[in-house]
DNA sequence: GGCTCCTGTCATCTG
DNA sequence: AGCAGATGACAGGAG
């Protein structure tokens, strides 16, 4: 059956092809339509009725070939067209190329079809198409499917954009191989065009869609449309059989039937009927890329966020990129696609204007034959993904480049060779630009200082001084005062060293012993002058040592040989020294004063040497107006009065001292509080970092898998993918994704990286 | 006896 | 200038 149908086709070409140079107009449509249903059914094959059929494109009969638009010999129609144009092809310039390229999208203003369709081909069909492509590299093209496309091109003012391959500029600008350049085969070529030129200028298939089939366009007859044929490679290409043609064309127009490329911007929207698109396959093709049109996309939002998240900015080095897009599962279709790329080159006449998915408005002002005819570089080869009237994206793009966004620059012009089959790291340097800033705005978080709710806290603290004259205002040094003398010892002794711990120990005791002398006796509260501290640590002072005789009760104390009675009343000194006569044997008497005077101080002793004739408490803590009133009371010697001055003078230096040595204990206890807070935080800022590197590294994998899905989705004109070693997204300045050469993206990534060392500099 | 710690004291500075 | 407070330095006592 295949062989027959081989047959068939094959002698229906070659037949015709004959006819052709003879100058015999070949009505190949009548001959199809024409033919016996079995015949037709074994061409076409049986399910013709099921494949797709372009019966909108069958008005669009440039030539006054009516078909009727129910007619199941569309198949047969096209077919015939097809072969025909390519009889006619025979007069063009043979300009075969590794790859079909640059399937226009440019309309004349008289609305004729000349614009083709971007190939979105599925993913999964594409990889056996990019196979066929390789294949046909070899010598099929020159001979039929490519036949007089580089003029074509050239008509259509198409200008195949600089190749960085070795291609020269002939060969890029017409898109030829380098079997077009052996000259016998051109000459045999140009005189056939003489001959076929002659015959065929008023050949009714003169008009754009006869070119366009002439290229193995399939014109859509409703909409305008044109859909590359991808021809396979193989023995047989001479005939392609209907069947195949109309697989092919299902295959490569994933934008069914009425997906067109309308010149006019306006009609840009209307040019993507959505009643006849299969709408899932439409959207998933073009949320990605557009945005503005109709229906709000999940991709489109994922790109936001995606460009959100590149605009922060803010990372640390993540080497996880590379190895999640080169480790791409074996049976992602992506990675299948993007093996074959290296062995698989993309003529530089890739029409990555047809790449353009349709709703794209302005940017289809790059397929206006003037724009066309511009230098390659700066317009043909540029895909405009996103249309510029899309704002959303155009805020969150920013400038962004995608390119060196998502390809490590290394990448960019290696991936042919080193990266194989693997699929490039899209978001290479920049996440780890962005991490390492990151990192370093952390280092400066912990080096500056604490994070808000720390600061205030211990803000709070160091408010919370007392007011004392310390500069340790702005140290915590009240708060562990009066419950803190203990607590922040037991505290300190469990964190800080043994030395701090004896201190705090010493402290807590010493507090006790020391600041005694300030809640002994009630005279002290009763004098106006209290020192700042005895409020504090009266509670327990007071507690213990209200009574001078419990001191001795304490175990702890007894061993204490420090004056703790310096300014004890002498009415209490000598109430103790003079006990009730009664109660108490001389034996007992001379004790008791033999502590008492242990306990009195050497200024005590001095006072009541000198009968000084009021306590050294009074002498000490009273304000000066009263110590002056009490002073003139008396009739005092000089001696006296020297020795009342010495004793208030040394008393207040005293309780100074005191003061000044709790003040430094407690300066250094908070200074200890504030290390281990500071080590508290640092830690907690380290683990904060291995979250934020954690959430960061799934953000990246997040826009690897984003990149991967849109890339992936993009295909030629022939509905193949393109190869991300040599194509790259990149993310224009306007806010459009462009499908870039990777060489163009080095540059332009290499040019970024300057920028920001030149800045530092 | 030496060391450490605590305390008191002095001298000095500051407000 | 005098005073009160703060603080460094020193000395003495106790363990």
């Amino acid at each position: 059956m295949l062989s027959l149908k081989k047959y068939l086709t094959e002698g229906l070409l070659q037949f015709t092809i004959l006819l052709s140079l003879i100058g015999v107009r070949v009505d190949v449509d009548t001959y199809l339509t024409s033919q016996l249903p079995p015949l037709r059914e074994i061409i076409l094959g049986p399910s013709s009725a099921y494949t797709q059929t372009q019966f909108h494109n069958l008005r669009n009969t440039l030539d006054g070939y009516g078909i009727h638009p129910k007619s199941i010999d569309l198949d047969n129609y096209f077919t015939a067209r097809r072969l025909l144009s390519q009889v006619r092809a025979l007069d063009r310039f043979q300009v075969p190329t590794t790859e079909v390229n640059a399937w226009l999208v440019h309309r004349d203003p008289e609305g004729s079809v000349s614009g083709s369709q971007p190939n979105s081909g599925l993913a999964l069909e594409s990889s056996s198409g990019l196979q066929d492509v390789t294949g046909s590299d070899n010598g099929v093209r020159e001979s039929e499917t490519e036949q007089g496309f580089g003029e074509d091109l050239e008509d259509l003012g198409a200008v195949a954009p600089p190749v960085s391959g070795d291609l020269t500029k002939e060969d890029i600008d017409l898109g030829a191989g380098r079997e077009v350049f052996d000259y016998s085969h051109r000459q045999k070529e140009q005189d056939v065009e003489k001959e076929l030129r002659d015959g065929g200028e008023q050949d009714t298939w003169a008009g754009e869609g006869a070119e366009a089939l002439a290229r193995n366009l399939l014109v859509d007859g409703e909409t305008g449309e044109s859909f590359p044929v991808q021809v396979p490679s193989g023995e047989d290409q001479t005939a392609l059989s209907l069947e195949e043609c109309l697989r092919l064309l299902e295959a490569t127009c994933p934008f069914g039937e009425n997906a067109e490329f309308p010149a006019d911007i306006s009609s840009i929207t209307e040019a993507v009927p959505s009643e006849s698109e299969p709408p899932d396959l439409q959207n998933n093709l073009l949320s990605p890329l557009l945005t503005g049109t109709e229906s709000p996309f999940d991709l489109e939002q994922q790109w936001q966020d995606l460009m959100s998240i590149m605009e922060m900015q803010a990372m640390e080095v993540n080497t996880s990129a590379s190895e999640i897009l080169y480790n791409t599962p074996s049976g992602d279709p992506l990675s299948t696609n993007y093996s074959l790329a290296p062995s698989t080159p993309i003529n530089q006449n890739v029409s990555l204007h047809q790449a353009s998915l349709g709703g794209c408005s302005q940017d289809f002002l790059l397929f206006s034959p003037e724009v066309e005819s511009l230098p390659v570089a700066s317009s043909s080869t540029l895909l405009p993904l996103v249309p510029s009237n899309s704002t959303s994206l155009n805020s969150t793009f920013g400038s962004t480049n995608l390119t060196g966004l998502f390809f490590p620059p290394q990448l960019n012009g290696t991936a042919n060779d080193t990266a194989g089959p693997e699929l490039p790291d899209p978001l290479g340097g920049l996440l780890d630009e962005a991490m390492l800033d990151e990192i370093s705005l952390m280092d400066l978080a912990i080096e500056e200082g604490f994070n808000p709710v720390q600061a205030s806290q211990l803000e709070e603290e160091f408010d919370s001084d007392s007011g004392l004259s310390l500069d340790s205002s702005h140290s915590p040094s009240s708060l562990s005062s009066s419950e803190g003398s203990s607590s922040s010892s037991s505290s300190s002794s469990s964190s800080s060293s043994s030395s701090s711990s004896s201190a705090s120990s010493s402290f807590s005791e010493e507090g006790a012993v020391g600041y005694s002398s300030d809640s002994e006796t009630l005279d002290l509260e009763e004098a106006e002058g209290a020192v700042g501290y005895q409020p504090e640590y009266s509670k327990f002072c007071r507690m213990s040592y209200q009574d001078p005789a419990q001191l001795s009760c304490l175990p702890y104390l007894e061993h204490v040989g420090h004056n703790h009675t310096y300014n004890m009343a002498p009415s209490a000194l000598d109430s103790a020294d003079l006990p009730p006569p009664s109660a108490l044997k001389k034996g007992s008497k001379e004790k008791q004063a033999d502590f008492l005077d242990k306990q009195m101080s050497r200024d005590e002793h001095r006072a009541r040497a000198m009968k000084i004739p009021f306590t050294n408490d009074k002498i000490i803590n009273l304000p000066v107006e009263e110590f002056n009133e009490l002073l003139s009371k008396y009739q005092l010697s000089e001696a006296q009065l020297s020795l009342i001055r010495d004793i208030r003078r040394r008393g207040k230096n005293k309780m100074a001292a005191q003061n000044c040595r709790k003040r430094k204990l407690d300066t250094i206890l908070n200074l200890e509080r504030d290390v281990e807070d500071l080590q508290r935080d640092k830690a907690r800022l380290l683990r904060e970092k291995v979250e934020f590197l954690r959430s960061l590294r799934q953000m990246k994998q997040k826009v690897q898998s984003l990149y991967q899905e849109v890339f992936g989705r993009l295909r030629d004109e022939n509905g193949r993918p393109y190869s991300p070693s040599q194509y790259a997204l990149q993310y224009a300045g306007d806010g459009s994704v462009l499908l870039i050469p990777r060489t163009m993206a080095d540059q332009q990534a290499r040019r970024q990286e300057r920028k920001p060392k030149d800045r530092r500099k």
